[in-house]
DNA sequence: CGTTGGACTGCATACGTATGAAAGGCGAAG
DNA sequence: CTTCGCCTTTCATACGTATGCAGTCCAACG
């Protein structure tokens, strides 16, 4: 089929030299005469010459490649982290190996995919929105393959973990409920197999405790956009409804405003408050203008870059678990405060 | 670090056979007695072995990678691509490389991020709201590297291209909007280098014109949100407006929709409908419940794979260039028509 | 029992690059 | 002029797998 494949050889013929001083010109550059190097230079531009990753990698253990698995895209929080990642990873000259597992989450289907990852070589994996067995991480970790769990917390102790601080956001968007002087408190719950789901979740009700308050209604939205749907259905056309509800992420919180305004015909936040977690660009638009818990995808990456770019490169080894701040975004889905906020 | 390799080597010593025995079994299979097919299992598993997808790449030609270059995320069609497109990919075995190339089409930058996915010896590439120098696509072609461009038209002869009918889309919206009794229509345009903007724009005046109307206003988005938000206040602002827009696509759509609502208090479909282009998610939510033109992804997606697969496997070379009929999606931002629709 | 064919198997080499070791060249110092 | 040392270059080999070729084994057939 065509492609006659240029190769090293080919260049160093042309330019009179050797396969290796080509290969050494392209690698460390300076281990080779300026008079050769130009002659190279040329040849190489003349054949059209590019070094061959994929045989460089065999030699050098290293594939500059970066293995991710992904659950889905459909919350818009996701597409922003593939995008920052993977410009991120090209500015380091890394490139990205996208895995999409299938259904949300099951460890099983993460771990066949992880397989197929490591057959490439990766030098590093990020998992976002999934987890994996201990038995596969400590595969991974024999292999010398840095793992990074992005937006999920694992006991692993062999795993890396950069997360947002989850916790302390539902606390604070409970603080921020009750200062406000609701009293029946709702929770659209995600996925409950995610840490994420869970810690946001602790993190709420221990918020509501402290000034003496409870959980009022809580359902299940897995979150997805039409289970949460389902889930604002079942919670607020009961004889008594919540006057305030926490929804797990901000794609679900979308749907319950949907349901709450266009089927029930309640307004926000006048009826009801509504407050998300994550802060995807929908949140800001003005449709929404949903107040929500902010995660800075920038800096999550950040920090996911510098733990795999420590593993990679440095002696490493040292599983980091990063938990970044947040901060509350207030718009127009909560209440002003009645007096100076908290 | 660390990381012992476990290489075919290790699995034919402990299994008692030659490394050519397991390379057989692993990738013809049946090249080999049942017996000894049964050690290698053994071993292999005992080791933990699987095959180097690399080193076999450097020998077959094959990587079973495909490049795809996306230019940004932003607009929710193309999580959508993403995600569809690697997972069909993945069931075919074979794995998708991402590149971002940062500022919209600009062809340079593009040409640069193709040269770096050559490098790694993909078996095709999928350009995803960008296009290339023809240079390149040479290029490309004499490497023997299929290109599929999805969602752009360009003339070079070896580009495959996979569109749907936007010039038809575009002709259909206008019709739509003058069988509603429209008179004022305003165009909110994308970047202007992009295809679809043109043969958007092009059906859409055309549609128009059939019925001896024309442009009213005309304003530049550029695809991006807040762009589209500025366009809106000057189209909107003047002491005449246009009583039905079209935005170019969904993304800036509901950009136009938030001003219009929540900046000028116009009401939408009463005061002025819009319609869109792409049928995003979003667009069936209630806040927006746009009425627009469908892509369909799926289908774009299948023909995008068929074409890749054509060219990689089969004799292939010959360019395809796909044209997917799309379809009228009415919903809440236009009228109801007075009379049975066309 | 000898022969033939088929099914396996192993040997050797190739893919394109990187890299340690050895050889070559050249100028400076003695 | 010799010697030393440094800079450059080449040679040879390795990375892990695939595959043509030749050899081995066994069963079946004449």
């Amino acid at each position: 089929m065509a492609g006659e494949r240029v190769t090293s050889n080919d260049v160093a013929r042309l330019a009179g030299v050797s396969q290796s001083a080509v290969s050494r010109y392209y690698s460390t550059g300076n281990l080779v005469s300026t008079k050769a190097g130009e002659k190279i230079k040329q040849a190489a531009e003349q054949l059209g010459y590019r070094p061959n990753v994929l045989a460089r990698s065999l030699i050098t253990g290293r594939s500059r490649m970066i293995g991710l698995v992904v659950a889905y895209l459909e919350n818009y929080f996701y597409p922003e982290v593939v995008e920052r990642l993977s410009k991120a990873l090209q500015d380091q000259g890394y490139h990205v190996l996208v895995f999409i597992s299938s259904p949300a989450s099951v460890v099983e289907n993460v771990d066949q995919i992880t397989q197929e990852i490591l057959d490439y070589q990766v030098d590093g994996i990020v998992l976002a929105s999934a987890t994996m067995s201990s038995e596969l991480a400590a595969r991974c970790h024999a292999h010398g393959v840095p793992i990074v769990l992005f937006n999920r917390l694992q006991d692993d102790p062999r795993l890396s973990t950069v997360t947002s601080d989850n916790h302390g956001g539902g606390r604070k968007l409970a603080e921020l409920l009750v200062s406000l002087g609701h009293e029946r408190f709702g929770y659209i719950a995600g996925y409950e197999g995610a840490s994420t789901q869970r810690d946001r979740e602790a993190g709420f009700r221990e918020g509501l405790e402290a000034s003496g308050h409870r959980l009022f209604a809580r359902e299940v939205g897995n979150f997805r956009y039409d289970e949460a749907q389902a889930a604002a259905r079942r919670m607020f056309t009961g004889p008594e409804r919540p006057d305030a509800v926490f929804v797990c992420n901000d794609h679900m919180a979308f749907a319950v405003m949907d349901v709450l305004r266009y089927e029930l015909g309640l307004r926000i936040p006048d009826d009801v408050s509504v407050v998300g977690f994550d802060d995807v660009p929908p949140a800001r638009w003005p449709a929404y203008s949903l107040t929500t818990f902010r995660q800075d995808v920038d800096d999550m990456v950040a920090e996911t870059l510098r733990t795999l770019m420590e593993s990679v490169n440095g002696a490493g080894g040292v599983p980091r678990r990063v938990v970044l701040d947040g901060f509350l975004v207030q718009r127009a889905t909560t209440r002003r405060a009645p007096t100076s906020a908290t």
